[in-house]
DNA sequence: CCGAACCTGTGT
DNA sequence: ACACAGGTTCGG
């Protein structure tokens, strides 16, 4: 569910709450054929001191030694943290797993819920495994200068905006909520092709995503569905959103209904005045 | 490129 | 009953 706010609101959350500290025990309520895979998976973390907690787009990483635990959160996954250790009527029905990591001599617990079970663990053996799992991603939009986003968006492809946002590799952390806000920060229609997007359009599509993703940030995020924080905290950005979920709603620019289609397989929000689908020809 | 699949829950 | 949901991957 979390795009990069959001997981980066986590992020920092688990930081403050983990990092420095031992895994000292994982406990697996369900496992599917995904991890993690229960016995095995436990044993080779139990004793592992996590050094760092990484974001790279959307995926969570702790890094240990060599080694490291990559989290992906998909659509419903959270991530809460517990004073106690949860066990029995402690145990909500999502419930996968809980590490509890000791720290300064205390204990905290981390239990990790998903309703539709989309998202995963899983454990990264060295160095190696963990390049070829960052790699596959793209710029990092909030330390990223604008001009280079804008770059990345000079496509010879035929796709459409949406799907390019969409595209992990290209601009990593950017899901359908931030797509439409962007799209319509910008004034583009995201049913356009990128390559019709003239030089000064990609540059404010590149400044929008930066812009939105910073003041969503800020804003811990957005809870539009399910999400919420490790302390189960709402994100409150939901509030600032200008088209998505806003269908049949005006405009907060022109007044125009906010139209809602599907493209790239998604939801879609976009106010047409405020965003043509065909550019004004020239002369 | 699109739709389907992976899952469960919620809203119409 | 059916459509749809912050993601990603696969097959056609």
């Amino acid at each position: 569910m979390p795009e990069l706010p959001e997981v980066e609101t986590v992020r920092r959350q688990l930081e403050a709450a983990l990092v420095g500290g031992v895994i000292r025990a994982v406990d697996v309520w369900q496992s599917d054929k995904e991890q993690p895979k229960g016995e095995s998976f436990c044993r080779v973390l139990i004793g592992k001191t996590i050094y760092s907690i990484e974001r790279r787009g959307k995926l969570l990483l702790w890094r240990f030694l060599d080694d490291a635990l990559a989290i992906h959160l998909k659509m419903t996954g959270k991530l809460l943290l517990r004073a106690d250790r949860p066990l029995g009527d402690q145990r909500h029905k999502h419930d996968r797993l809980a590490f509890a990591v000791e720290r300064d001599d205390k204990i905290v617990y981390l239990v990790w819920n998903d309703v539709r079970r989309f998202g995963y663990l899983k454990y990264l053996a060295n160095l190696e495994c963990i390049e070829r799992i960052v790699s596959e991603y793209g710029l990092e939009p909030l330390v990223t200068p604008v001009e280079a986003l804008a770059e990345a968006l000079d496509s010879k492809s035929d796709r459409s905006v949406k799907a390019t946002l969409l595209d992990q590799s290209v601009i990593a952390g950017v899901g359908n909520i931030y797509a439409d806000e962007a799209c319509f920060a910008a004034g583009i229609h995201p049913a356009r092709r990128l390559k019709s997007l003239a030089l000064g359009e990609r540059q404010a599509l590149a400044a929008a995503i930066r812009d939105v993703l910073e003041r969503s940030l800020a804003l811990q995020g957005t809870s539009a569905h399910t999400y919420v924080d490790t302390r189960g905290e709402k994100g409150s950005f939901v509030g600032k959103l200008q088209v998505y979920g806003r269908t049949g709603k005006p405009c907060v620019r022109c007044g125009a209904p906010i139209v809602k289609s599907v493209l790239a397989g998604r939801g879609t929000h976009t106010c047409l005045r405020c965003q043509p689908k065909k550019r004004f020809q020239d002369k």
